[in-house]
DNA sequence: TATCTTCTTTAGAATTATTCTAAAAAATGT
DNA sequence: ACATTTTTTAGAATAATTCTAAAGAAGATA
């Protein structure tokens, strides 16, 4: 059966190439954190928390990698920041055309189909502006 | 001429009726801000420019107190926190309904009237929560 | 006005998220 | 394997904000 182990087993092939053909080079680090990010559903981290997962994981990357990686990922098209909260930054996968809700008392974001919502009336940008984005965010809170 | 000078002129009579409709005491520290922010047009700052302005008005408040000033009248009404900005927080004297420009160039906003501009086909809040405010927030780029 | 009580201010320490630095480690090319 | 370029990382540094505890005002009262 080959000579598998959890050792030199890739924990997500695809990540390679999803690396590389974001220009950068496939390290281990990078492996699990994409591995991590990618695998499943769309998500929203804080550099925090995926580094707490990781961890738990029982994966060794430093939080200044999980820092660089983001920002490296969000650079490279693969990841989206997010603002909602004044203390902490989000990264979401989902990087199409979508809004959010932010549960203000969790912290928690929660995707809105781009679909679904539309914003219309929006100014003309300021003289030698253009717009990049438009951001909805619909914070909801407990009731 | 009475004996106005200085020292005992009020630098906004209306600032101590505003204050105490607030329910905060019309101290001098809070009606020199209070006068700042409410005297003319609307406006967004962070503590930090605040604390220059008045400071370059020869006025002398301590930074926690301009902290501790703006998240009371945040909590009174009289402003507005906008999030924007992953490093800085803003506050917008403007508290009625409206959204923003985002310089990101610059770090400064300006306001869209609410009227302007509508969002529709916002989804059901998630259970057990309900809608606090939807924010909208055009990030613009120098061309 | 003198006094008491409560609320404010403030300097500076503390906290928190994030970035920087410089050296060790890993990846790639030859 | 060797040389070169990138990465990773621990820990220091930064920056915005909050906390602390003590001194200073405000408001109420006698």
């Amino acid at each position: 059966m080959g000579k598998a182990t959890r050792e030199n087993s890739s924990p997500a092939p695809f990540a390679a190439e999803k690396l590389r053909t974001a220009g950068l080079r496939p390290t281990r680090q990078r492996m699990e954190l994409a591995a991590h990010l990618f695998c499943g559903d769309d998500r929203h981290v804080t550099a925090e928390s995926l580094h707490d997962e990781v961890a738990r994981a029982g994966i060794k990357v430093s939080l200044a990698t999980v820092y660089n990686t983001l920002h490296q990922f969000t650079a490279a098209g693969l990841l989206r920041q997010v603002v909602v909260d004044a203390v902490r930054g989000y990264f979401d996968t989902n990087t199409g055309d979508h809004q959010h809700f932010f549960l203000e008392d969790e912290g928690t974001l929660i995707d809105i189909p781009g679909e679904a919502i539309q914003v219309a009336g929006v100014p003309a940008a300021p003289a030698g502006m253009a717009v990049d984005r438009v951001d909805v965010v619909v914070r909801v809170k407990r009731t």
